[in-house]
DNA sequence: GGATCCGTTGTAGCT
DNA sequence: AAGCTACAACGGATC
C-alpha cells in the first residue's frame, strides 16, 4: 500500500490544487489522505490566534471542502488539532510503513518555512519523502523570483511590473498566468487507511471528528456577512466577476466607497473575494483569468487602480515578505523607519479596538471589523493612519495585532506590508504628511446625503437620526440638535478621544523628529 | 553630482 | 461640481 498525505494547509479547494491533482494522477499512489491541521493556540499561550470570525470561517471552508471530496470523490479530509509535527509524525507512526509522500503547498511565512523543513527532515529517516508545491497560493513562484541574481526589492506599481513582466509571458490583457488546473477526476481514499487514522488506535489525540467541525463552525457566530468554503467562493467570483463585465472593466480601488447605496450594507462595494483568496477557497490564478477575460477586447481600467493591479501588488507584498528580514517587526527591518511611537496606550487601543473613539467613520469601521470581520480598504487606510502617525501615535504593531485576529481575510504578507505603508514607515509608504482625514466626507458640511454617512448610520446606531451636516463630527452638532436627534455627545456617544487637528500636527512633528533622530 | 521627477488612492479652500 | 492651487516637504531613481 502506497499512501501519499495530502496537507491541506493554503489551498483550501479543489479546483487548481496543484498537489491534489499531482496525487490523484500518480498510478503509484494506491491511497490519499487528505488533512488539515488546526493550530488553536499559540506558542506563548494567552489569547486565540484567531479571532470568532476567523475560526467560524476557517471551520466553514473545512466542511465545504469535506461535502466537496464525499459527494464527488467519496474520499474526505481528517482534522487534526496541534503542533503539525506531532500530529504527522503520529500519522506515520500509525500508517507504519505505508506513507510514501507527505504532499502540500508551499507558505512563505517564516514560520511555515522552518516548520516543513523539520517536517521532512523528520519523516526522512522513515523514507517519507516531503513535496511542496511552489506558486500555489502566488502567480509567481515567490523562492524562484527572489533567488535571482538580479532581484531587488520591489517598492512600486512600476516595480512589480517589471518583475511580472520579466517572469510571465504577456497576453492580449494583462501578463499569461498559465491556466488554472481542473478538479481532479479522482480521488483514490482506501477506507481501511482512513479508518486507521480516525479509529482509536490512530492518532486520537489529536483527531478531531467532521461531526465537531461542523458544530465548531456554527457555533462561532455565524453572523458575518461571508460564508466560507470553496462552494460560496466560486459563486461570489461568478456574481461579482464573471457576470458583471463592465463592473470589472470600470473598477478602480480609490473610488469605491465604504458602502454601497441602495444594498444591502454588508455587501462590499469591492469584490469581497479577499477572504476566499487569503484562505485558498478561492485560486488568484482563476481570479486572474476571469478578469482578463472580461477585459478582453473592451476598454478598461489599467493597473494599479484595476483589479489586476490588486492582485499585482499581492504579488509584490509576497516577495517582499519572503525577502525583507523581520517583514513584521519595527526593528531590524529594512522596510520600517525607526519612529518613536508613544509607549501602549490601553485606554486608546481599547477605544480604537472597540469602536468608541467618538469619530463616527473610525468607529463605524472598527465596528464593522469586530461584527463581521471584514472592512473596506479605505476604511483601513482610515484607521489605521488614525491609530498610528495620524491621531493616537501607536505603534503599527499593536493594530496590525488586532487586524490579523479579527480579518477573516488576514494574510501575513498582506497584513504587515499595509500596516508598514499606512503608518508610514516603508520604503513604499505614502509621504508621512499625508495624514487621512478621519472626518472625510466634506460634503456632509452641505447637509447632502453620502453613502459614508448611510455606514454611519448602519454601524454606530446610537447616531441613526444625527443629520448629516453633523454626521461626521456629532460633538460639533449644537446641544438642539444633539437632544432632537437623541443623541447627547459624551453620554450616548463619547467625546472625540483627542483633537484631530493638534494630534495631527504634533505627530507629523514628532515623525520629523524621528526621522531626523535616525539618520542611518 | 545637484536638480528634478515620482510615488496605487491627501487635505482644504477656492472657483 | 470637477478642477485648480497651496500646503508640507520624504527619499530614491534618474537625468
Amino acid at each position: 500500500m502506497n499512501v501519499a498525505i495530502v496537507w491541506f494547509r493554503g489551498l483550501l479547494r479543489l479546483h487548481d490544487n496543484p498537489v491534489l491533482n499531482w496525487a490523484s494522477s500518480n498510478d503509484e499512489i494506491d491511497s490519499i489522505v487528505p488533512i488539515f491541521i488546526i493550530e488553536e493556540s499559540d506558542d506563548v499561550g494567552g489569547r486565540p490566534l484567531l479571532g470568532d470570525n476567523r475560526m467560524r470561517f476557517l471551520y466553514e471552508s473545512i466542511v465545504d471542502l469535506d461535502k466537496g471530496l464525499r459527494e464527488q470523490y467519496d474520499s474526505t479530509i481528517l482534522v487534526f488539532s496541534g503542533d503539525p509535527r506531532h500530529v504527522i509524525a503520529s500519522i506515520v507512526h500509525c500508517l507504519d510503513s505505508d506513507v510514501k509522500v507527505l504532499l502540500t503547498d508551499y507558505r512563505s511565512e517564516p514560520k511555515m518555512r522552518v516548520g516543513i523543513t523539520e517536517i521532512e527532515n523528520l519523516l526522512k529517516p522513515s523514507g517519507v519523502e516531503t513535496m511542496v508545491f511552489p506558486a500555489a497560493s502566488t502567480i509567481l513562484d515567490i523562492e524562484e523570483v527572489i533567488g535571482s541574481e538580479t532581484y531587488k526589492n520591489p517598492k512600486s506599481s512600476r516595480d512589480i511590473d517589471a518583475i511580472m513582466r520579466e517572469y510571465l509571458d504577456e497576453g492580449p490583457d494583462g501578463y499569461l498566468v498559465g491556466e488554472p488546473l481542473s478538479k481532479p477526476v479522482e480521488v483514490r481514499s482506501d477506507s481501511r487507511t482512513l479508518e486507521i487514522l480516525t479509529g482509536h488506535t490512530g492518532p486520537s489525540d489529536y483527531y478531531i471528528e467532521m461531526d465537531e467541525v461542523r458544530r465548531r463552525a456554527s457555533e462561532n457566530g455565524g453572523q458575518s456577512y461571508f460564508p466560507g468554503g470553496e462552494s460560496e467562493a466560486l459563486e461570489r467570483l461568478r456574481c461579482k466577476v464573471i457576470d458583471v463585465p463592465d463592473f470589472v472593466n470600470t473598477f478602480s480601488k480609490p473610488d469605491t466607497f465604504s458602502t454601497n447605496e441602495n444594498q444591502n450594507p454588508l455587501e462590499p462595494t469591492t469584490t469581497g473575494l479577499s477572504p476566499y483568496i487569503s484562505t485558498g477557497c478561492l485560486s488568484v490564478r482563476l481570479v486572474w483569468t476571469e478578469v482578463a477575460r472580461a477585459n478582453l477586447n473592451s476598454e478598461h481600467t489599467k493597473p494599479p487602480q484595476s483589479l489586476l493591479g490588486q492582485l499585482m501588488f499581492r504579488e509584490m507584498f509576497y516577495l517582499l515578505s519572503r525577502s525583507v528580514e523581520n517583514w513584521d517587526d519595527d526593528i531590524d527591518n529594512s522596510n520600517c523607519k525607526r519612529i518613536e511611537w508613544g509607549s501602549y496606550d490601553e485606554a486608546l487601543m481599547t477605544a480604537w479596538e472597540s469602536g468608541m473613539t467618538g469619530y463616527p467613520y473610525i468607529d463605524a469601521m472598527m465596528r464593522q471589523l469586530d461584527t463581521t470581520g471584514w472592512m473596506h480598504h479605505l476604511g483601513r487606510h482610515a484607521v489605521s493612519c488614525f491609530l498610528t502617525r495620524g491621531q493616537l501615535w501607536q505603534n503599527w504593531k499593536h493594530g496590525r495585532d488586532v487586524f490579523e485576529r479579527k480579518l477573516i481575510d488576514s494574510d501575513w504578507a498582506l497584513n504587515n506590508g499595509n500596516w508598514l505603508w499606512l503608518a508610514g514607515v516603508a520604503p513604499f509608504s505614502m509621504p508621512y504628511y499625508r495624514v487621512y482625514n478621519p472626518c472625510p466626507d466634506s460634503r456632509s458640511s452641505l447637509n447632502v446625503e453620502t453613502r459614508d454617512a448611510a455606514f454611519i448610520r448602519h454601524w454606530v446606531p446610537e447616531l441613526s437620526t444625527f443629520p448629516s451636516r453633523y454626521i461626521f463630527e456629532p460633538h460639533l452638532a449644537p446641544i438642539e440638535i444633539q437632544r432632537s436627534s437623541k443623541c447627547i455627545i459624551g453620554e450616548d456617544y463619547p467625546e472625540p478621544i483627542v483633537n484631530r487637528n493638534e494630534a495631527r500636527k504634533r505627530n507629523m512633528a514628532l515623525f520629523k523628529e524621528s526621522l531626523e533622530n535616525h539618520v542611518d
